[in-house]
DNA sequence: TTGAAAGCGCTAACAC
DNA sequence: GTGTTAGCGCTTTCAA
């Protein structure tokens, strides 16, 4: 593959000229700009990254950790990024950590060896990734969880009051036992929606039980099982909060199977819009997130820190709304 | 951050036995091999990734150009890919072309520049990129669409065939007016699938009708307004073959606003199984395609051919299998 | 405005 | 088994 040289050498000019016409540097000769221009395109002249990167001490390269790129709420968000990226000339580089500190931990390094230029990370709870980070100096953005114990760059969404707001209507909707379904103990937003409930049980002056709340990986799998213990149950729920639309899949399974219909018989209110939830029979009522703006502000801010044009860190938490439709509603 | 030498020196070693050290080779005294571990542990040492590939001449950095992330066919495609690539030790640089010959140009580019290692492709249409990828002699695989006028490996879909078994199998259901929505002309595809329709009619001794075909972006919004005009015609289909998921969304929704239902009234197969699926009333029939073995198996044959364990190009095509469910039967 | 030359951090000959 | 050294391809002083 043709170098710099083998260009200078056609252009009948020295690898700094080339250097400087192809990056568009105002003191070079019009005219050797154009030899150089012609020289690059007959030999199909691709500048060497990995050279101009050693020599630059930076790359355009960001990375994006999170847990499932399966997960359509991280695939809105991963085309946030990868279009705000795209745009500003950075590329993405996708890693799936599967939730699992291990997986994590090694795509930090990955990044830090490939020296990114920024790392968009959702973290799993697990408090060194953060402190690796730090250590190299690499710019992070949390994105949908916050990163444990360290001041950074986030961008949040209040979970907590999001799951109060959603419980509230389903108080309001007459539902008098409401249950729980959320995502595995420690992910900071399976949490926050647990606690975001108990808010709204309370404030509608709604008896919890603790025999109402599930627990289960953020997959249909677990969800559909959970769901199935809860509604099999003694006194089980009328209704059910549940943290996301992967696992609403699994409870909408569940109620299936149990010839129970949503709304009529089991209120339900899901996380995270996606298309399909108004083709069903009634229509999902969801907690819809602005998923793709959340990647998108994410990216945003982590080039405004790599380029240094801000130093303060910021946590930005956007708000999600409740968009109510057939299935929570007897 | 700290450098090779600086490891050299607390090691009390030269660079070159750092790096061998580092690199598990064999022929490095087991005392000095420990001091270099301590002494890269201490410093928080992690080797300059571009300089290892500039002196390498190679990455271990692969990339995936697909037409949307958000598409859960390429999703899975791309989780499939990943999956492989991280087992491997191989990064994934994730591309969005938005089926543009303009930005899958643009990233071919990248690619090329960062001398990534390989590239999955899912292609265009657009003869120059391929030929572009081949003048630098960068491995790609063709992944669910083959690449134009060439020959390099390609992991696809038997679309036609599997089109052609949906449509004898809404004919069988006693459907006499079957209609289909395809992707954009030129998108491989989009094009099978309608040949694999016609084919299905022709097999059928079903009369074809060019009043009912129409072609959209594979999106939901797009396929709505197309199903929308072809079910409000003269003489409107009794049953349709949908392109993908999305699309089947916008059908489906399309289905919703005149009243009509899936299988009663319009007997419906969309290619791609979704998880969402099942829970429509009646259940969706679909062409299932096996997108995470295509992304496995794609990566799997890129790696060989950049390991140099296999030169012959291959084609593979996998099959899809056609899943009944309620939606195509009266 | 242009060229010569240094050097980014690493690996791989080559010499010892 | 280990060290010395050249050089990957580029950008950027520094001189001219």
């Amino acid at each position: 593959m043709a170098t710099i040289s083998d260009v200078a050498t056609r252009a009948g000019v020295s690898t700094a000229t080339v250097s400087r016409a192809l990056n568009g540097k105002a003191t070079v000769d019009p005219e050797l700009a154009a030899r150089v221009l012609a020289a690059a395109e007959e030999l199909g002249y691709r500048p060497n990254g990995p050279a101009r990167n050693l020599r630059k001490q930076e790359t355009a390269v960001l990375a994006l950790i999170i847990s499932d790129v399966e997960n359509p709420f991280f695939t809105a968000i991963a085309r946030g990024v990868e279009d705000v990226a795209h745009e500003a000339g950075y590329s993405l580089v996708l890693c799936n950590s599967d939730d699992t500190p291990e997986k994590e931990r090694e795509y930090v390094d990955v990044a830090l060896q490939e020296r990114v230029a920024g790392v968009l990370l959702s973290p799993t709870g697990n408090e060194d990734t953060a402190t690796l980070l730090a250590r190299h100096s690499t710019p992070v953005v949390a994105v949908d969880r916050p990163l444990p114990e360290r001041a950074s760059d986030a961008v949040l969404v209040d979970n907590r009051l999001a799951a109060k707001h959603a419980t509230l209507h389903l108080a309001g909707q007459g539902y008098g036992r409401i249950g729980c379904l959320t995502g595995p103990s420690g992910v900071p937003t399976a949490d926050d929606r647990l606690t975001g409930y108990r808010d709204g049980l309370r404030a509608a002056k709604v008896a919890a039980s603790s025999s109402l709340v599930r627990r289960s990986r953020f997959k249909a799998e677990g969800a559909q099982q959970a769901a199935h213990a809860l509604l099999t149950q003694d006194d089980p729920p009328d209704a059910l909060l549940v943290g996301n639309s992967t696992m609403a899949v699994g409870v909408l399974e569940a109620l299936a199977a149990l010839h129970l219909k949503p709304g009529r018989d089991v209120g339900l209110v899901a996380f995270d819009d996606a298309p399909w939830t108004t083709l069903l029979d009634p229509p999902l009522s969801v907690v819809a997130q602005p998923a793709y703006d959340i990647g998108a502000l994410a990216a945003r801010l982590l080039l405004e820190r790599i380029t240094g044009e801000r130093t303060d860190t910021s946590t930005t938490t956007l708000s999600a709304h409740l968009v109510v439709r057939g299935s929570s509603s007897c």
